[in-house]
DNA sequence: GTAGCTGCAAACTCTTTGCAACTCT
DNA sequence: AGAGTTGCAAAGAGTTTGCAGCTAC
């Protein structure tokens, strides 16, 4: 059983068929895929999955916070598994888009935060550039 | 002539009676309008503007860089003109958006950037948190 | 057994667009 | 005069939902 599987299931969630491809599809999927990458890539596996059951579930997992909900420039949401705390770089000329971490913006946002009066909760940077030659 | 009707015909826009309102209302505005926000604004100036020529005039004073166009996690745009560089904190319970800058923040950026091998272009910082009572 | 889940299709929300009339320069 | 702009309504994309049947627990 998987690790999504079992939070699921900590959740309360039933585990259907549809549930296990589509847990299957985000957890080997190594992008960040939008719903219909997801539908796509679970419809691969069982042709009978509907789009609205993807829909359904991926909503489920975001309250959940198994996975995060990213709105790029694009007017689509678009998910990836909420294994560990990163930040993305889109390259502007591929579409590419790089994951990094760093301790220093950690320790500077919690910071910020609290100067501001907050306990920081979330939060979410992107940066956007230019591949250097 | 307002600075942002100055920067429009320096683009070569014309100035219509339209065009003239939706920046008023831009410009005027302290939050972060979403389209619905700024038509119904522009509405209680001049009663016969669309909601058409709202998302058209948005659409054009984007890709001028005029107006920095936000995608907070809601499933539409809100907007705001760019004067200054800032980001947002969203308080959680209220809903609030409280703009910032913050120097080292920059430079950090900046400095992520180049160590993955990229020029920065652009970036968007959301931090989300709950008041400290 | 039953609460929850599914597929289907219709509905809904946000946004874009074709068109004929109009207007800024 | 002519290219650009507008309002309207229709269409388009993405997403949600009501319903009847089905399924995990």
């Amino acid at each position: 059983m998987s690790e999504l599987e079992t939070k699921c299931a900590a959740a309360g969630l039933k585990m259907t068929d549809q549930r296990r491809v589509i847990l299957q599809v985000l957890d080997t999927s190594e992008d960040h895929p939008s719903v219909e990458d997801v539908y796509e890539r679970a419809k691969d596996i069982d042709k009978s999955i509907s789009i609205a059951t993807v829909y359904r579930t991926l909503n489920l997992l975001d309250e959940l916070d198994l996975v995060i909900r990213h709105e790029f420039q694009e007017g689509y949401s678009r998910y990836e598994v909420n294994w560990d705390h990163h930040h993305h770089l889109v390259d502007l000329e591929t579409g590419e888009v790089i994951e990094f971490q760093n301790e220093e913006l950690e320790e500077l946002k919690v910071k910020i935060a609290r100067e501001l009066g907050y306990d920081l909760v979330d939060h979410r940077l992107e940066l956007y550039g230019k591949k250097i030659r």
